[in-house]
DNA sequence: CTACAATCGGAGCGGTCGTTCCGGTTCGAC
DNA sequence: GTCGAACCGGAACGACCGCTCCGATTGTAG
């Protein structure tokens, strides 16, 4: 449980991981294929489900096994270093929609676009969560940050009396994640997102 | 693929799994037996994720893992027994739902029933997913029935003015499912439930 | 161009899990 | 009580999978 000086590639991986400018740039090739098997990880998994081997991911990205752990020390690091990625550009998605003209249906735009990825990634959050992590602890900064997104969103919708002052931000991201979670055409999916957004509307007469 | 004769504790325990009435009954104490894996697969699913191995349950059932296979010929067999008995029962609450004195509202009654038990036994539902098989032609017979019951209480409720018109009776089957999924407070799978309810009532005014 | 170090590829290791097999045990009809 | 058939238990098999290791390869600084 001591730092290993000795293992050079997980010190280079973690830090790239976290986010650090690492001291040696990546060589070329390096590069190249932690990016190919960056894709070929996602594509496998949404394709296989998400207990397929990681020969088959090394296979897809045309490498390795040992190259892909080579970048990736644990098959829970990819799972990681793909939801992470896909976590961090829904926040973007918040940020803009915050600055947006329409500040009370602003968060029902960035509903129905959490549903639209959610249906498709499903498998990535169901795997880390048979797996045992928890992906709240495993991507905590990432999944914190969405969250103040959200709730920023969230906030100002209650604000402008568009949405029920009693829903919470936790209530509304499990409910968006688990509707679009059965296997269905996109089309239902889309309007369960509707009927979730329609529940948490402020009802124009009181209950 | 020809039938074979010889197999014959398996032409067995699929006729049981069929509800046929076997021509020769249990022994008394493999019909204990049975019940006793029965259980002891349920609780240790739920207790150890759906990855436990055969022998937990065998374990956790007092019995040896032959034992579970001779009643249960493959893992999938075992989920199939379990699942089904829970649609069953929930089927049961549809019809008696249905011959309640507030048919209007039956159908909310439904929902927090099914969250509640949703919430409970997701996991089973995940493992069937995750091993690639569908619960829906697995199970067929079950989730045929289940469906319509929920699809009577939903017309009622329709008819009567309560709920949309708009919404099929998939899409709140998959809503309630999934909205349990994350595992949460109850009290928050609860909320979610209520989300939901207002979610597919008719607006008092119109859209 | 040369030489060194970083990187690559994939065979192989250790462990787990689903499933089978068979000698021993128990039930229940007579 | 007796005996045959049905049932039990768990050791063992084979397949799969995550991960490691090291000889071969390739990028790049000088």
């Amino acid at each position: 449980m001591i730092a290993d000086p000795e293992s050079e590639h997980v010190t280079e991986a973690e830090a790239r991981a976290n986010g650090d400018a690492s001291p040696r740039p990546l060589r070329a090739d390096a590069a190249k294929n932690r990016e190919r098997i960056l894709e070929a990880a996602e594509a496998t998994f949404t394709a296989e489900g998400v207990a397929a081997p990681i020969d088959a991911v090394a296979l897809r990205a045309g490498v390795g096994v040992g190259t892909v752990y080579r970048h990736f020390p644990t098959k829970e690091a990819l799972f990681e270093a793909i939801v992470t990625t896909r976590l961090d550009a829904l926040c973007e998605t918040t940020k803009q929609l915050a600055e947006s003209d329409a500040p009370d249906e602003a968060v029902f735009s960035f509903l129905r676009e959490f549903g639209r990825q959610a249906s498709a990634k499903q498998d990535l959050f169901d795997a880390m969560d048979a797996a045992g992590l928890d992906i709240k602890s495993v991507c905590a900064a990432s999944v914190e940050e969405l969250t103040r997104g959200i709730d920023r969103l969230l906030e100002r919708a209650k604000a402008s009396g568009v949405v029920r002052a009693d829903v919470a931000t936790s209530e509304v991201m499990a409910l968006i994640v688990g509707a679009c979670h059965s296997k269905q055409d996109d089309l239902v999916c889309q309007r369960m997102v509707e009927i979730v957004c329609d529940g948490i509307r402020r009802p124009t007469v009181a209950t």
